[in-house]
DNA sequence: CCGCCGCTGTCAAGAATTTTCCAAAACGAT
DNA sequence: ATCGTTTTGGAAAATTCTTGACAGCGGCGG
């Protein structure tokens, strides 16, 4: 009767079950199923209650799944619930069915997505956008370990849309260089998540003592640059995995890059034609015709 | 029909309500927070002994958070696990107040993830995930125009986790190495989306030949590279902007590096541990003491 | 048409869980 | 060091949940 390990999922032995249930049973399998894994949750009364049979309808059911009782199947549903919230840490191959691998995660995504909304306040986004629409103002940006790819993300696209962006790669005499040529009002943006970086701080600190805007994107908990920072975007970014998800940051940066390119519609299109034009003739890529069988 | 929230998700509520707790309700509330959501699921009394601390504690701290008692706490909660579950990723307005400038830019993202979700084969993706968790294969990430930050973070990220880790600038003498030194069974994966890039076709192209696995990440309309793949991730990315939304890449290679983290999980904890040692004596960059004002 | 059989819901007893109450412990301040 | 306040966990009380027993209902075969 204890049945050792069952590793299939409970839904599918649930609906490979239905043939042999009596009516009321079905009807309460098929809510189960239909409200997958809702089921799980809530108690054995509002479940039977909510499938419009009673409770001990519901338990002979779960007893022939297999299961001891109503506790023995909440709690192997609990654990596989668990399985699929604390996502892909867990998930081995063949467990082709129900959700999606990504279902888990990308919901936590989205979480952050709303959190980051609610994070950042309208003006801040309008401000910061409205600095990097600003033609007149040089821009540096800087990213950390685990930022450095956003920041790459957001100079090469500014550079699509306007002149004067640099990127400093995380070295020391970049930094070095990049403040010697600073000017007053030029803009400097510094992502920084945790485990935040000392450099970080460092350079808002000496880029505001020059009179630059400093712009931080960082995670909720703040980066101990913001203390130099005029403007500060905080993103949502856990997810249940080993480290953090950066996908809201780049949410924030598309946005704001989406928002700049707004403001500098007509100027951009004219940059663009020109782009287009120099990727056209610079195709000397054409990729050295190794094609032949090598 | 999406009921309306009366409040703030509940983990956003706890992590607020943190600097107001006591010893022991923060100690139970750090329990909660870094297992989320799992204790939806269990009774008090479990969660209490998982965080070592009473149950009266737990009660204590879910009144705190405006909660009638665990009961009602837990049905809270339990309806926000339900919504992740079974819901669509959806973006609550409303709760932004005013239209956020950010907001329709994020509602079209999260599109973007849904229909990501759909377009990639949990099979695909779990094949994916499998070969880049395979630490007999090597790893070689080549990225494109729009796409290099990407790869570079999954390059970054997947160095993290296990060795052989190669990533690949879009230079044309990298490629010859890396082609060169291709073994059979290597993974290479592949960034590329419209407009699409004759250099990760032909790398693919050469790459395949050579008897390696060939994972693209690509668009909706997928790159002329998908001939030379054997697996092929489809993302949405379109966005009412001038130009596309990467946002949803960006998902589907955390999710992937969260998949590959799971696998390898118990490898992956002494890395760690000798990265952090590494990183701690690295810290030459101390920053150069320009502290005092000056 | 009748009786048997199995399905189903009501009910109540037993188990588990949540919550309240209280005393002890920890903390802070004088 | 001592007192008053706050915090904490143990244990009992109240509530809720689960499950087994039982009886009604309906279908099916005779």
């Amino acid at each position: 009767m204890p049945q050792l390990k069952d590793q299939k999922p409970i839904e599918e032995r649930m609906r490979a079950a239905m043939p042999g249930l009596t009516r009321a049973e079905r009807q309460a399998a098929a809510h189960i199923l239909s409200h997958f894994p809702m089921s799980a949750l809530g108690s054995i009364t509002v479940l039977a209650k909510a499938a419009d049979v009673s409770s001990p309808t519901v338990v002979r059911l779960v007893q022939k799944l297999g299961f001891r009782g109503y506790s023995d199947y909440q709690k192997a549903l609990r654990a596989e619930v668990s399985d699929l919230l604390t996502a892909p840490l867990t998930l081995d191959e063949g467990r082709t069915g129900a959700s999606h691998p990504l279902q888990g995660f990308a919901a936590q995504v989205v979480n952050n997505i709303n959190a980051t909304l609610t994070q950042i306040p309208a003006e801040e986004f309008l401000a910061a956008a409205a600095l990097l629409a600003d033609t007149q103002r040089r821009i540096t940006v800087m990213g950390g370990r685990l930022t450095h790819a956003h920041g790459d993300y957001l100079a090469t696209l500014l550079r699509v849309i306007r002149a004067d962006v640099t990127y400093l790669a995380d070295v020391l005499t970049d930094w070095q260089q990049a403040l010697l040529d600073l000017r007053e009002g030029d803009v400097v943006v510094i992502f920084d998540i945790r485990r935040y970086e000392s450099n970080a701080v460092h350079f808002a600190e000496l880029a505001a003592e020059q009179g630059a805007e400093v712009i931080l994107i960082t995670d909720r908990w703040l980066s101990p640059a913001a203390a130099h920072a005029q403007h500060v975007l905080a993103c949502a970014v856990e997810v249940p995995a080993a480290w953090d998800s950066t996908a809201s940051i780049l949410v924030v940066v598309e946005a704001l890059l989406a928002q700049v390119q707004g403001r500098l519609a007509d100027q951009v299109q004219a940059r663009l034609n020109r782009l287009e034009d120099l990727f056209a003739r610079t195709k000397v890529f054409r990729a050295p015709k190794m094609t032949s069988k090598n």
